[in-house]
DNA sequence: CGAGCACTTGATCGCTTTCAATAGCTGTGG
DNA sequence: CCACAGCTATTGAAAGCGATCAAGTGCTCG
C-alpha cells in the first residue's frame, strides 16, 4: 500500500475532511487545526497508544484499521472499538489512555497536539459540535454491540459483524442496487474473536456453517461474498429491512 | 417517596443542578432553559419512551432510576444503559427514540421541547460541552460493560454490577473510609439479568453462590452488604485498588 | 385464605469453550 | 527447489458453564 505523503497534505485535500472531526470547519477554522498537525503512521500490528500511558496527542485516523481494546490481568482481551478512517482517538480533557489502541492494517494518523487541540475546541463550536456528533454516533453504535454481546447466538454474532462490514462499506462504495456484495475481512479470526466475545475457534467454525449454509462465500481466508444481504440481516437476528439505510 | 412538587422548581435549588446537562451554565443561560422546561412524573414499570417513537423532548433524570433496553423481535431483551438523577435522555439531532426507556421507580424529568433544546444549544457553548462530556463517559462506561458482557463469567458479572452500584452509592454518600458498605439493589432479578446478558435463574444462582461465600450479605431480597470491597473488585476481574477513585 | 409476583433451587440439556491435532500459506535458508 | 519454521485457520472430541424446564418458597395484597 502506498500512504499518503506525510506531512505534506493540505486540508482540503485531505480523503476524510467532510467526515473527521474538522468536518464542519469553515476555511479559518482549518486553518488554526493545519497549525497544530502532523501525520505519523504506524505498521500494521503497532501499538499507536497503551492503556494507562500519558496521552501527548488526539486525532483521527486517515487511512487504515485500528482497533480499540481492553484487557483484564490474566489477558481476556475484548474489543471495545473499531476505528476505521475519519474516526477520531483520544480524549479530550483526559490525560490517560483508557484503552490499548493497535494498528490492524498500516494506519496513517492526523494528529493534534493534546493542549493545544483543547484549547482550539473551546474556541471553536463546530469542532466541539461535530466531536459531539461523532461521540453520540460512537455511543450507538456501542449500545448495538452490547445486545450482540449480551443476547445473541455464537452464529447470530458472526452474521451481524459480517453485516455491519458489509454495510460500512456500502457506504464507501454507493453503487451495487443488487442484493449481492463483497468485501474484504480486515480482521484476523482471533480479533474477530475478541470483537464478538467468543473464542477464535468457535468463529472458525461459525464462519464454516454460514458458508455450507449459503449465506456468504469465502475466497482465501479473508475476501467474502454475501450473495443476499437479507438473509445475512436474517441469520444476524435484526430486522431485514433495516439493512443499507442507517 | 415524596417527589419534589411539579412545575415548581427553580434551577437554582434544583438537586442536579451541578451535575446535569446544565450544570456549567451560567445564571442567564439557566434564565433560557427555566423558559423551555417542564417537570413530568412517571410511575414505577411506566414507559417514558418507546423505541421508534417520534421524540418530542429531551431531558434529565432529577430523581429515580430508568432503564435504556435494546429488544429483538423474539423478545431477548439487553439493557444498554441505567439513568440515575442527572443523567441525560434523548439525542440533539434525532428524531426517533433508538431504545426503550422505561421508569424503575418512580421517575421525575425536567423535559425540554426538543426543537427549542436545540437551538438554545446552538447558542451555548456552555450546554453542548457538558453533553459532550457527559457523553464520552457514558461511552467510557458502555465500554467497560462491553468487558463485562463479553468477557466475564456469571460470578464476575454479577460482581461487576453490585461493584458499580455500590461504586456510585459511595460518591452520594462520601463518608465511610472503611472497606464495608451498604445499598440497596435498584433493580430486579430480571433486570439485572438483562443488565448483564444472563438469564434471571443464574443472576439468582450466582447471588447466593456469593452470599454463601461471605462476599455479600443480603437483608430481605434488596438490601445488600458488601464486607470487604477489595474482596468484591476481586470476584469482579478487576483491579482491586481501581475500587473507589474512578 | 388464596392469587399473584419475585425469587430460589433442582435436574437436565446444549452451546460454546477447551484441548488437541491437522491443514494451508508465506518467507527463509540450505 | 525443497525443507522447515512460524503463523493463521480449520476441524474433532470432550468438558463445562449457563440456559432451559420445572417445582417450590416467601411475600404482599385482595
Amino acid at each position: 500500500m502506498n500512504a499518503p505523503t506525510i506531512a505534506s497534505v493540505n486540508c482540503g485535500d485531505c480523503p476524510i475532511r467532510h467526515r473527521a472531526v474538522c468536518a464542519r470547519c469553515d476555511a479559518d477554522e482549518l486553518g488554526a487545526l493545519d497549525a497544530i498537525k502532523y501525520y505519523r503512521t504506524y505498521e500494521s500490528g503497532q501499538p499507536i497508544i497503551w492503556s494507562g500511558d500519558q496521552m501527548n496527542f488526539v486525532g483521527s485516523v486517515v487511512s487504515g484499521i485500528a482497533t480499540l481494546t481492553q484487557t483484564m490481568e490474566d489477558g481476556r482481551t475484548q474489543m471495545v472499538g473499531l476505528l476505521l478512517p475519519s474516526d477520531f482517538v483520544g480524549r479530550p480533557g483526559r490525560d490517560g489512555a483508557a484503552y490499548n489502541v493497535v494498528a490492524t492494517t498500516e494506519v496513517v494518523m492526523c494528529c493534534f497536539r493534546k493542549k493545544p487541540f483543547e484549547e482550539l475546541m473551546v474556541r471553536t463550536p463546530h469542532i466541539a459540535h461535530r466531536l459531539l456528533e461523532m461521540t453520540l454516533d460512537e455511543l450507538d453504535a456501542a449500545r448495538e454491540w452490547m445486545l450482540v454481546l449480551g443476547r445473541k447466538t455464537a452464529r447470530e454474532k458472526i452474521a451481524s459483524l459480517l453485516a455491519i462490514i458489509a454495510r460500512r462499506d456500502a457506504s464507501l462504495t454507493p453503487k451495487n442496487a443488487t442484493n449481492t456484495m463483497s468485501f474484504d475481512l480486515p480482521l484476523t479470526r482471533e480479533a474477530m474473536a475478541d470483537y464478538l466475545g467468543l473464542t477464535l475457534e468457535t468463529v472458525s467454525r461459525q464462519m464454516s456453517a454460514l458458508k455450507k449454509d449459503g449465506v456468504i462465500e469465502l475466497e482465501g481466508k479473508r475476501r467474502v461474498t454475501v450473495p443476499d444481504m437479507g438473509r445475512l440481516m436474517e441469520e444476524a437476528g435484526d430486522d431485514s429491512d433495516g439493512g443499507l439505510i442507517g
